[in-house]
DNA sequence: TTGTATGCGTTATCAT
DNA sequence: ATGATAACGCATACAA
């Protein structure tokens, strides 16, 4: 007999229960059908160990139930922290989430698209880097940290306001002469905006400030360079220092220390993100946090919002600074200001 | 007309190129058929931009090429590689990934088992803690750091053998008395055996060791009074400390340097994972490394073979030393040795 | 209210 | 070699 060898199908269930093939789908669907009829077929689904095929469904009613992510990778604490909220929002609303690692390639990037709509997933959100993303019309796309045209919505921190607080906070914290450091993709994107921020943070708040920016390519090397000759009998020139990421401002405090200068005695840094080493545990260091539940959170209701045209072109949710102690103690701070 | 609002199908295709149905499939299957016939075919599925259905594949062949991912989370770092390499050593072979983020909780695990089988999932890998996951007979199913019974391969890390090594680095290292510090599931798994292997290794060096061993719930300050209690004169009286987890070592390390203990002057610590406080930096403390890509590598290969039969119950691979500064230098080591 | 029949997009088995 | 047709498992419009 074949339902002995393959999984049992409705119809099983059916013939199990002695009822038709009908009245099986809609007791699954939870549509109201006689009580004895319900119990018959309960009975024979739990007999069965009978499970609806996604497939099946999905074919027929073309609605998935399944969202792609595209990431450059998860290693990366930043990302890591985005796809653990993205895959519990999605799992909240009995969403799944294909994964697709991207490795920040372009190519693959759009290979994962194609394959996401053969997928018929019912909606893709990417922090992708690919200028020239082919997506397809009908099918939503949320994006992160990057806008793709007024069609698809792009959900970001308010970098601007982030580059803002780190320069006022810098300044709060008694610095007069900063300088901020930035590696990372020239592409247009939101992050981009940390600079600017910072820059109005620094003319509002009378700072005077360097910047140093290089790009993905670059070597580190060149702002061991630049730090070391802002250095003059061994005092550096900077008091506070603006990291364009907590994954810089890591690799210049161990560059500060390296020329025996001490953080945050010497010179404060900030940095952004807001990462900590494991779950749990203290920032690696002082920054300005991304609030990376609501990030994921906004991105999944964007996505799944039903009449999309009312969807706004780029959404920026607030950032907060977080003591990591690579500036002042808070406690100093608050007698200082008393 | 109907295809113009919804995705092309082959049906379209076919209409569009003027052949039968089946000579579309064909194509798209790679099947070979006539040049002429072949090319017409191909600059339908151009012009309508078609792509196969995987749904409806995945309904007609009961395979979809898709694999569940159970883990904890991605957010902590050992987790997060394991994703990222799953998903590359997924993705390299064409398969998808489905990602469910358990958070340790068993009837989480219990419900994306049966959620992954509803979805025709070809396979499941899991870092479970559910001691009664049931598992359909029909899914194939790869444990990771947790034997599930004979029919379930288990692949893990060889623990044993990284404890050990722990302990005859520390000794190697010139420490004579030493601690183990475990904190973690009581749970019957692989990385228990850690604690096997450097009682192990501490006897045949000869090192006298004392282990201080907390469980789940249990307040990390016990590790603290631990450690004061055996502070006498501002002198630890141990010389060497492994921790069951990089993650226990980082935590550890801060509350050595608040008892003003120098590491790893004072004293020296291995962790155990191989952790990076992000990618391509150093690690966070001198550990034994987890084969992170190889494990993946491992488990996939193992899900998708074909003969079920020769299954291994249980894959251990080998782990490394790396130094992370909270060991002496490797150069100082050179030194001594010669 | 319950049962029957059709179609979702593909693949595969047949005749042609 | 190509084209028609059935079947995969489910949902639903429709008939009973």
């Amino acid at each position: 007999m074949k339902s002995e060898h393959s999984v049992p199908t409705m119809k099983d269930v059916a013939k199990e229960a002695g009822v038709a093939l009908g009245t099986v789908s809609k007791v699954v669907n939870g549509i109201p059908v006689g009580e004895s009829y319900r119990l018959r077929v309960e009975e024979a689904i739990k007999k069965l160990n009978y499970q609806v095929n996604s497939y099946a469904q999905g074919l027929k009613a073309s609605k998935t139930y399944t969202v792609a992510l595209l990431i450059p990778n998860t290693e990366e604490p930043f990302f890591a922290s985005l796809v653990y909220h993205i895959n519990l929002a999605l799992l909240r609303r009995k969403y799944r989430m294909l994964l697709c690692s991207t490795d920040f390639d372009s190519d693959q990037e759009q290979e994962y698209v194609t394959m996401a709509q053969q997928n018929k997933v019912d909606g893709i959100i990417g922090l992708t880097y690919n200028p020239h993303l082919q997506i397809e019309e009908n099918t939503p796309f949320v994006a992160i940290d990057r806008s793709m045209g007024t069609k698809i919505p792009c959900v970001a921190s308010d970098n601007f306001a982030g580059g803002q607080l780190a320069a006022e906070k810098l300044a709060d914290l008694g610095c007069t002469n900063v300088a901020f450091l930035r590696i990372g993709s020239s592409l247009d994107n939101e992050p981009n905006k940390r600079k600017a921020g910072f820059e109005n943070g620094c003319l509002s708040r009378g700072l005077s400030y360097e910047m140093k920016i290089l790009n993905d390519g670059d070597a580190y090397e060149e702002f061991e360079s630049f730090l070391s000759e802002h250095i003059q009998d061994g005092k550096l020139s900077f008091d506070g220092i603006f990291c364009v990421t907590d994954r810089l401002a890591y690799l210049i405090i161990k560059t500060l220390r390296k020329l025996n200068l001490r953080v945050p005695e010497d010179v404060q840094v900030i940095g952004f993100d807001g990462i900590r080493p494991f779950q749990g545990t203290e920032y690696i260091c002082s920054t300005i946090v991304q609030p990376v539940p609501e990030i994921a959170e906004m991105c999944v209701n964007l996505l799944l919002q039903e009449n999309l045209s009312s969807k706004p072109p780029l959404v920026c949710l607030p950032v907060t600074y977080a003591y990591g102690g690579t500036t002042r103690e808070p406690d100093s701070l608050f007698i200082r200001i008393s």
